[in-house]
DNA sequence: TAACAACTTTGAACAAGTTCAATATTTACC
DNA sequence: GGTAAATATTGAACTTGTTCAAAGTTGTTA
């Protein structure tokens, strides 16, 4: 029904990736400039300088080429996140870095993103938030929020969920950012700073024995309902 | 850019409204037998023997379909939610009724609702989950977790939040709902007892005036965010 | 270098959502 | 009953994502 967002497994020519690279940038333009509706693959193609159909040799279809931004956005994020934990000396300034250079990343890509949301609702589509399909990119995103816990002194239960729940806030932002019209998105940015003092100023209360129940509580609900495991399909 | 997903404002014939229900439950059996992607608009006139363009005529796009199949959801869901209100004991048994009566209303109808939220990130859409587009039907099930707290002895700002927290819950569990693979849907159900459970239960702890100060803090990072309004636009 | 295979490119054709000018039908009013 | 305005209906045409068979190009091997 969906065709994978993926690229070709053969083997290619040499100046073929880098062909690739330039109809990608040239969509990414196009999507920036005009949105993603309103771009058609033909303009895409003729500002390529390509035909149609070559278009269409490199991907397959146009949200492939969301899921190919979507995967340097990925990679992107990592990169920028891991060299600011370089220096970032506590979790506050660790929360944050990893939550701001996401939007740091796409800061100018919000019509993309647009684009990226809508299949979010269907479970079997290539670029589903909690599809089969995005696990590997949903994983290495999840590590980041652990990385970005990693010298915590936690409580076991709470050290297993707390980076699935970190990303899942971390979707929520995402979706603030895409509704989020004040300049520079400013409010998105606040948004991130009020709600990781409010993680790391909690912390404490949060892990406390006196509400270990409630914890207990909570995180058992979540393990039943499969949204722990690494925040996939309701039914793995 | 987008068309509204209402209906004519001009006057119409007398079988008019009948021919546009007809062609709305011919759209919605197809829809759940075959799925909306693999819906024509042609099968659905061809069905409702009709031409492409008086189809077009009812209903200005097919997504608008959509639309309509969704105010007939908030309808029936308030229909049914109130009904069950009248027999409910106590708040544990109106809040499982206002969230399992809205699955009892799309129970058949997962394809349908992954049509709607598709254009929940699109703040302009007449579709968009928090846009001003959708505020009225927003108010509606809002107002309907109003009803469910009424008789509770709350502090002034949980009574405030709390609808729209709960709709907020009931957004969550619809996503859930809609990659919820299980027969019928039960883990689901389970979902929604456990986390009503949950609420109910620990409302005691919520509302404590030990827990206050951090209460306060999450009610003004959301106050802030424009998130508590009526869960609109983050920019309103 | 010739021949072959693998990789690229092309443009025509198709499907499906949407538009629209033309036509048919109904209703209102005389 | 006749007629004009309003309402319904039609199907052809347009746009855009996608497919595909054919043709062009490049690298490899004998």
């Amino acid at each position: 029904m969906f065709k994978t967002a993926d690229r070709r497994a053969v083997p290619q020519r040499a100046g073929s990736e880098e062909t690739r690279r330039m109809v990608l940038e040239t969509a990414l333009t196009l999507f920036r400039r005009n949105g993603f509706e309103e771009t058609t693959l033909r303009d895409i193609a003729a500002a390529a300088d390509l035909s149609l159909g070559a278009a269409y040799y490199y991907f397959p279809s146009k949200e492939a080429i969301v899921g190919a931004y979507y995967d340097y956005v990925q990679e992107k994020h990592v990169a920028l996140a891991r060299g600011a934990f370089e220096t970032a000396g506590d979790l506050r300034e660790r929360l944050r870095a990893a939550l701001h250079t996401k939007i740091d990343v796409m800061q100018h890509d919000r019509q993309i993103l647009r684009a990226l949301f809508r299949y979010g609702g269907e479970p079997d589509h290539p670029l589903a938030w909690f599809g089969p399909a995005t696990r590997a990119q949903r994983r290495l995103c999840i590590d980041l929020f652990a990385e970005a816990l990693a010298g915590e002194r936690l409580p076991e239960d709470v050290r297993d969920a707390a980076p699935v729940l970190l990303w899942t806030l971390h979707m929520g932002i995402l979706l603030y950012f895409l509704y989020d019209s004040s300049t520079g998105q400013r409010r998105t940015r606040r948004l991130i700073d009020a709600a990781v003092g409010f993680v790391v100023d909690t912390r404490r209360v949060a892990v406390s024995p006196l509400l270990r129940p409630v914890r207990r509580r909570v995180l058992n609900i979540l393990r039943d309902a499969g949204l722990l495991v690494t925040a996939e399909a309701a039914n793995a």
